[in-house]
DNA sequence: CCTTAATATAAGACTTGACATATATATTAC
DNA sequence: GTAATATATATGTCAAGTCTTATATTAAGG
């Protein structure tokens, strides 16, 4: 349910209606939270069921009307609550690391191939971080004190460290099979 | 579809029936790829139904006959097929890292606790990591060449490297907490 | 002029995975 | 003696997430 606690965490920044959610999350957590636009809408209205949140319907004439939502005092307790609690532990799936267990199957070339293919993916994420503290500016300055964003930035670092560990490793399976250190039978 | 693929990928080294294969997931594959009992028993009727792999009843007196599944030729070329394809990049979903980025909203205190509740886990589960290679010696007489085994070693490899990144993260802020260095507004 | 993108919300259909429960017998532990 | 565990397979149900399509209007680009 971390959908429900990321939408009360945003809207714990300012009211949001789900239009403009959905571009959020595609800034700034979908690297580690994406969430779909239909399931932005459906918890939306979940959450307002539940007392979490309030709606209040903007009315416009040339655009079709905005539903803008207020998290209520309730959904500030909810939000604090499971804040403050130990996260269920994400199982971290990775089909990566099912062809890389079974990789033995292959011949040296196709593994090398692979582990590349890793390898440059792994590099244009790198890049791709590079360039994101820009793209949280954009709403470090409508919602985030510097306390906020530091924590933003935290996400963001995580992110890297974690990113260079797996290129390390990539790289480093690299040179093995090179070297021709990879057993043959 | 990565089940149908690491189950492929085991009955290619030998059969094995569904309770079998539960017991391979839980002591192998299980850190990156997760499997529930129920779910293996319905892609194997799955596989079997597509022509992937083909069962074999084996009568039991004392015990509960057993389903052996055995890999086909058309299993074998799904399996490389996939196997040399780019893998579906994988949301990698995080709980704690929408409480990290959305921490500024709790006190220092709270904060702290969390991060040094993180690393506490991130050090359990790297000791963790260091049983594991035990574990998997068991299926490595059975099944595994050294050629295969590498790539399992490997694949624990990577879950060490980014548990250490992560738990380097997790000090990083931990000392930044301490020294004050989170700003306070 | 026509097409595409942006603004805005929502429902339908589907897949994957998670959890509980059912069934049946033999062995092991207390 | 009784309860729990191991062996072995299978169904029911639910939650979460993905993908597609529907609706309606305006502005911008080619």
């Amino acid at each position: 349910m971390s959908l429900d606690h990321a939408i009360l965490g945003f809207l714990n920044y300012q009211p949001f209606s789900g239009y403009d959610l959905k571009k959020i999350f595609d800034t700034t957590v979908r690297h580690f939270w994406p969430a779909d636009q239909s399931q932005i809408y459906r918890t939306l209205g979940r959450l307002a069921g539940q007392g979490c949140i309030r709606m209040e319907k903007i009315e416009q004439t040339s655009r079709p009307d905005r539903k803008v939502y207020h998290i209520t005092e309730a959904g500030r307790r909810e939000l604090v609550g499971w804040m403050t609690t130990a996260p269920p532990n994400d199982p971290a799936r990775s089909a990566a690391l099912v062809q890389v267990f079974f990789a033995g199957q292959l011949t040296d070339k196709q593994i090398l191939a692979k582990f590349e293919e890793f390898a440059f993916m792994m590099r244009g994420i790198l890049k791709l971080y590079d360039d994101l503290p820009e793209k949280l500016d954009e709403y470090a300055q409508v919602v985030g004190s510097p306390r906020e964003t530091f924590f933003w930035r935290s996400t963001l670092d995580l992110g890297k460290r974690t990113m260079r560990a797996n290129l390390e490793w990539a790289e480093h399976i690299i040179a093995q099979i090179k070297k021709g250190q990879v057993p043959r039978k």
